[in-house]
DNA sequence: TTGAAAGCGCTAACAT
DNA sequence: ATGTTAGCGCTTTCAA
């Protein structure tokens, strides 16, 4: 348990420094010894000591991932795909799951300042873009997911929420809706901002004038688009088919929904984001958007750990992935319904 | 970014000492100094460094929590109960990712060997009691959570697999069931075998026959549910109500019994264990049973975190937390239903 | 109360 | 190809 190096040096005859050849690069060491080495070192059941190795070397091999909650699998499945690309690089992972805490999140920053970790990878966080690019600036090496960070040393990775969003509403307009309502995330995050503006897009696409009071905040949780929908009945406003801004706002969506005696799709139609696992289980099955999760923290670390061993520069540091709209029962009327949308 | 301990000596006006006194025991140290010293780290922007305090201080004050997969609720309700508790003991949680793979747990437990975490909590490995009794003599400091193991050094949270199934097994029996299926996990798994025991006492307790074909395997798998249903099926068996061993298996019930044109509750009533969030939004919602996974997650690390500083012995390590039945609609017959069971 | 100095376990530059 | 040795940045005895 507490066998050192030179314990197998002493063990395997021969000095620390080449214990340590053998341990990392194996070159510059004969077979013939590298052989007493490992021989000594598997019956000690020898450990390097991570500590002491970090600190004399400088670097830790570890990549920390901030997410924003690790309860959704719209992050674990970023992560799996960050931690597998990564570990086939010989890096470690260490998750941080933020509770949807920007204190929290600040928390974990130190892992980054206190050299704990060589880098940070943060998954649509609620930290500000300043602040991370004041991170970058002093040297810290940051990456993000789900984001456009305007910056030569961060690389991003996400995917067009203009484009996939004017593709739903094209979706919604194509079965006959034009009453259509947005429901957006957080105010101020990037993808509710990005969202909208596709709805927006895609309402000009079909000479549908913007109505502001068809616009509710959700703040992407399930509660949040409960109470936006109930909001917008008791306004007593006219609209066939909802758009929310990602899975959680049309679960409640649907709760509230069911409350209301309201059916879905025939009274109304509803399209998430995400393809939350939950989306095809429920009755309805809900319409969504598919985003290449696992891709994208693939894609991502393999281009953060180069730029970390600087083997590559700025050539390719944003990257822009596909979603797909995936279309099931939520959006769609059934089989044998006659009447249009809207006939409540 | 690389100012180091010396430089906010200089900068103070003190020794390296002094500083190192300000930032950890607040004692022995002027309220003047202590204050010169908290504004020269400031102007620094100082942060000291892990890796040299980590091999300095032998200790990282830092716990591992392998998961077997992020992706269940089961596994995140527990993480995050640990890592609050955690953090308010000032520890700080490494999460680590198994996906199902033994081999990776293995991966990780090098984090305990190399010293980079002083203890490894597991939640419900597939690595065996032998192993982990194995580390924990060689004096590393090890903990599990659903999962019970004999051994002085390790302490244990779990629920009483036997008792809740028991009362699943009631449950159904007091709508009128007898011919009762039951779906097993891994077939090693202790889950998978306290459960089974729990439902082979149950149908003493009622007197109702063990019929050895009743019990299949699913490998708490959604897929290996679905299967398991069909197998049942095929074998023309004839049976009432499904307990599955897990949540997962459940859904794959739901699925087979889509399929297969069998209506739940009426034709055949499903209970499954988890209260995976899934469980509340699937129709017709599924009965099942809710372990205060949070709670546990939170007692055990602080045993665990008083148990690392020996502030704590052997009085108290194996911690039995209870579960409760959630009874939904997937086990009640629907209102205005006159009919028994198996009325197919 | 504060400082000087040793040393945690490792790697890498330099020497042989 | 292998050994010697300095030093990574910190904490902690011991001394003042």
């Amino acid at each position: 348990m507490d066998t050192k190096i030179v314990d197998v040096a002493a063990k395997a005859g021969v000095s620390p420094a080449t214990v340590s050849r053998v341990l990392n690069r194996s070159n510059g060491v004969t077979e013939r010894t590298r052989l007493k080495v490992m021989k000594a070192i598997e019956e000690l059941g020898y450990h390097p000591n991570a500590a002491a190795k970090h600190l004399r070397s400088q670097r830790t091999k570890t990549i920390g991932v901030i997410a924003q909650d690790i309860n959704s699998t719209y992050f674990t499945e970023i992560i799996k795909g960050i931690e597998n690309m990564a570990y086939a690089q010989g890096y470690r992972v260490i998750i941080c799951d933020a509770e949807n805490h920007k204190e929290k999140e600040q928390e974990y920053l130190n892992l980054l300042l206190d050299r704990t970790i060589d880098g940070l990878i943060l998954i649509v966080p609620l930290i500000t873009d300043e602040e991370i690019i004041e991170l970058a600036d002093k040297g810290y090496f940051v990456a993000v997911v789900g984001r456009h960070i305007q910056h030569d040393r961060i690389p991003c990775v996400y995917t067009d929420n203009v484009k996939f969003s004017r593709e739903v509403v094209k979706h919604l307009v194509q079965q006959g809706h034009r009453d259509i309502v947005f429901l957006n995330g957080h105010p101020d995050a990037v993808d509710s901002f990005e969202r909208l503006e596709g709805y927006l897009k895609a309402l000009r696409d079909h000479q549908i004038p913007f109505r502001p009071e068809f616009v509710e905040n959700g703040h992407f949780s399930e509660n949040g688009g409960y109470e936006a929908l109930k909001r917008l009945v008791e306004k007593q406003l006219s609209f066939t088919a909802v758009f929310a801004a990602n899975d959680e706002m049309a679960l409640g969506v649907y709760r509230a929904c069911a409350e209301l005696g309201i059916r879905i799709p025939d009274q109304l139609a509803v399209i998430g984001v995400d393809n939350n696992r939950i989306s095809k289980y429920i009755q309805p099955t809900l319409s969504t958007v598919n985003q290449p999760k696992y891709t994208m923290g693939a894609i991502l670390v393999e281009k953060f750990i180069d730029q970390m061993n600087e083997n590559q520069f700025e050539n390719k540091r944003v990257f822009v992935v596909d979603s797909e709209l995936i279309v099931r029962e939520s959006s769609l009327f059934t089989v044998g319904k006659k009447s249009g949308p809207g006939n409540k």
